[in-house]
DNA sequence: ATCCGTAAGAGACGCATCGTCTCTAAGGAG
DNA sequence: CTCCTTAGAGACGATGCGTCTCTTACGGAT
């Protein structure tokens, strides 16, 4: 028999999510077609429109089933730019394996779906500034949003413009040519 | 007689250019076809194609031939501030018109072409900077790439990702929580 | 242990659109 | 006046979407 059983429930999501997950891996997003993932998980399309409303859906679940939550830990190294650098670095990491044609793709198919994660990285970045603040690195952690984001929206906005893979330099020119000027110039908030 | 005569050369590029662009306002990039372009140009898919590779190529030239160069003239106010401000400005409402949608679709369907445009705005900010350093407004005009490139990317990435038309507050606020921080701080640039 | 309802596996279907190809005839170049 | 390019129009095969249908495995309820 070639089929020994039926899959059914966590088991036949999973296969069903890695089968998307090296679709998208193997052929990109635009060109990912339902039936190809279908068919590598060995089923029909309707199991995947019974789950997912469309390619995006899945694609995004897949993505979420692999990597995990993307805000995970805050790091905390005892320094403010190390702190800032590794955000920066795993941002960096993470859109390194999805290459730039998946995520044009997908924010062009699904752009409710990131910004989502696009505002809980200003958490992330609250809690390191916060720290180095108690740390007395810099004078006061009461920092305006806008600049809170800067850097890793900089760096969201280099890596969808930029053909290229992101250099180590743009990371450490982000912090240290805008973020850390930002945050540790003594700034009066003009109301 | 419905068709009196044959358009030809440029009569005729113009004619589906306008089309293109009424097509594009009317169903928005995604759901463009280029039978519906040729359909309400009186004429044959044949001749797009002819002319443009691709939905992508056509648009990307309707819109040019609609809004003519991007980077046209530098403001000059005897601002800074309101220099800058007017260039965010103009970015905006050249979003409005567009909308996410289509600025979406083109990034992940045309993504070589929005660079140039992305590259030559460092010059326009360069010019301001210069200005405003010659006046005596900011210590000097001697910045970093990427500071004087930060609040357009910054505004491009907020136009990118929020669902909603740009505020007029933010385009203040990047003005005064980013870039005029950045450029007048008495910075040395450590080597 | 048996029954039954849910859903897996498989594929056909209608629709939309792509990009190519074909055909006729208009109209400018010579 | 003749010829050659190409506008205008539409047919065509291919592809992929999302829906529908059908059979049958399986697991929970009895």
């Amino acid at each position: 028999m070639e089929q020994a059983q039926r899959r059914r429930g966590a088991e036949l999501e999973a296969v069903l999510l890695d089968a998307a997950w090296d679709e998208l891996m193997e052929t990109g997003y635009t060109r990912l077609t339902m039936e190809a993932v279908a068919a590598r998980a060995h089923t029909g399309k309707q199991v995947l429109y019974r789950r997912w409303r469309n390619r995006a859906e899945l694609v995004v679940a897949a993505m979420r089933h692999r990597t995990g939550s993307i805000v995970g830990n805050v790091p905390d190294t005892g320094s403010l730019r190390a702190d800032v650098l590794a955000v920066l670095q795993r941002m960096a990491d993470r859109f390194e394996t999805l290459g730039p044609e998946v995520v044009h793709g997908l924010l062009a198919e699904a752009p409710d779906l990131d910004p989502e994660v696009y505002t809980r990285m200003a958490g992330v970045m609250a809690t390191i500034v916060k720290r180095a603040a108690e740390r007395g690195e810099i004078p006061t952690a009461d920092v305006p949003d806008r600049v809170l984001t800067a850097a890793t929206n900089l760096l969201r906005h280099e890596m969808l413009f930029a053909g290229e893979p992101v250099a180590p330099s743009t990371l450490t020119s982000l912090v240290d040519d805008v973020f850390l000027p930002l945050v540790s110039g003594t700034r009066e908030r003009s109301e």
